[in-house]
DNA sequence: TAGAAAATTGCAAACGATTGTTTTACGCTC
DNA sequence: GAGCGTAAAACAATCGTTTGCAATTTTCTA
């Protein structure tokens, strides 16, 4: 930030031209310059304190070696999983992750993407649930190389990485039936995300297929304070229901604590399952049984697929679709348990 | 990706030299070009789709409007707020932070910041928080521009921003003074982290002003596992004492747990309080009491700084201290209650 | 209406690397 | 010792912007 080094100051030291220390510099053409020079120019750069320019270099290769991140909201504690996996993966072979936060909103989110293109990543990973905006296409016909992680592609054919919403959720009605419970509910995302809809689209069959009674209420985000008022109507209008099934852990945890507030006990007179096995699910009182999905495989995944793609130039649709399975806690019981209610 | 539409492009299919379309796009220049022209270039631009490269613009101008931020561990849920914090900060001032993971090791920390260099960040933010390492003197002697967000600045006047550890220990113990707590242990995390041991400093100065009888253990790493393992020998030395103060709340955490592993009830046999307020601190079992740290606004607070930095060539040590406070819930209570052990 | 001032626009040189194309130098062979 | 092949280094163009300066046009002013 004081004295910008230059190549150009590393040859003079070395006596050499520009182009013998880029080569030399570079493992990639190292062995176009004899030992020597390349011993030479190494100790120049080092006494010198050269650090390469990275922007000089992607204007002249068209690789930045850069990939955005899109995420709506850094503070839900799915995401930091998915963060650590991608960057996992992206840091050894020489990648490095731009993260963009967008709050869920359209207007950030374009925001964002522009700010990513201009800075010209190689590739993108979405991972914003909001299914029905037009960004998806447009980069698309951008020729954009993207991957979606945890969401749908919204009518592109952009590979694809997420937990197995159907199965997972299957899995946890047929544990909730095993129990012995015969109505459930399930609270239910905002619609235009591909996860809250597929769970609850997963839900209402298993029920069905399961000939349980089931009911489902929708929930305006995915947080808790929304959780726990879905819950609160619940229980305002009496229905009779012994477990709850949420579209995430978030509105799980929204829930314990409305039947917290309205002195019930979990599990005794309702039991909870969540989705996701979110850190710290385990630390709710109770403990909360849900689903547990490989977020952090699920970053590593979409990273390997979009490093492939951009690589290999790929265009084909990879769907994958990762296993997950139910993590038994606390926050579940047997029904119709002998207790007071 | 396929089709890179530069600014000649967009000249020439508006009529005018690059250098016009260049000022008419932007705001900073628009005034030199008639607002005729800039109508049409700006409907050229649009119609190809001209997304202005920033490495280009970056390699011209010697800034890249992006801000390196640094820390160990983005799982660790203290941070997603503070990151929170600096990007509200940034992105209305059109910068863009590069989030650097380093797990908390000096090599990968060395090559994060490599990578940030290489990319002519303005400036960094960071946040790890190992003290005794030597990359801070290296990047002050090479004139980089930073700022420390909740750590020291390792012997170098870099600006720094953090939590009133003193007042929040001092609050946490003398709470527990007035609960009736005439022994007490904290929990510190390793010494070579400024806030561990400021933390314990603060403890052991608290305690001996209040006369209070205190002693002090030490965990390997600030995780809920190393807090467990430490309360575990604690109790299994059957010592005597009625409350635990932890140097962060995931040791808390761990607390918690042997606590409950060992058949003991908090509060009624061992008090626990913790320090930061991390996310989720209530929904442990019981609610974490704790010492609140405004996480966003160090933050926000961080960024407002070395954007000042930066900006005004600025190259005095401010020292922030953000005030913090105390958030009584389940984990603390009256020392000799009446009940079992 | 000539001439000067002001407003536009064009020109061309950077910024710091990479890389295809010479040029130079060296070592052999015959 | 001339000719040739090859290795090593130098040359120069290029990536897409920005910006000081010059050239041109427009707008005033007297």
């Amino acid at each position: 930030m004081s004295k910008p080094i230059t190549i150009a100051d590393v040859a003079r030291s070395a006596g050499v031209h520009p182009a013998t220390v880029s080569r030399a510099l570079n493992s990639a053409t190292q062995s176009q310059v004899s030992a020597a020079t390349v011993k030479r120019v190494q100790k120049a750069a080092k006494a010198l304190g050269y650090v390469p320019n990275a922007m000089a270099r992607s204007l002249r290769t068209n690789l930045t070696m850069t990939v955005g991140v899109i995420i709506p909201d850094l503070t839900n504690p799915i995401f930091p999983p998915m963060i650590r996996g991608i960057e996992n993966y992206l840091a050894p072979r020489g990648y490095t992750a731009l993260l963009a936060n967008t709050d869920g909103k359209e207007p950030l989110e374009r925001a964002a993407v522009t700010s990513l293109l201009e800075r010209r990543v190689d590739g993108l990973i979405i991972a914003t649930g909001i299914d029905n905006h037009s960004i998806l296409p447009e980069l698309y016909e951008q020729g954009v190389t993207a991957v979606m992680a945890n969401r749908g592609g919204g009518g592109t054919p952009y590979p694809q990485v997420t937990g197995d919403d159907f199965s997972g959720i299957a899995t946890a009605v047929d544990y909730l039936k095993k129990l012995g419970h015969k109505s459930i509910v399930h609270i239910a995302g905002p619609d235009n995300y591909s996860t809250s809809h597929n769970r609850k689209e997963a839900f209402t069959r298993a029920c069905e297929e399961a000939k349980i009674r089931y009911q489902v209420v929708s929930a305006g985000a995915l947080t808790a304070s929304e959780g726990e008022e879905a819950m609160d109507t619940l229980l305002a209008a009496r229905q009779s229901f012994t477990a709850v099934q949420a579209s995430n852990d978030l509105l799980a945890l929204g829930a314990l604590r409305s039947i917290r507030r309205h002195g019930l006990l979990c599990p005794n007179d309702i039991s909870v399952i969540g989705f996701n096995d979110m850190p710290f699910a385990e630390e709710f009182s109770p403990g909360l049984t849900t689903i547990k999905v490989p977020l952090e495989e699920i970053g590593t995944e979409s990273a390997r697929l979009l490093v492939d793609a951009i690589q290999n130039d790929k265009k084909d649709q990879v769907v994958v679709t990762l296993p997950v399975s139910l993590v038994a806690r606390g926050s579940t019981g047997p029904a119709e348990k002998p207790t007071k209610r």
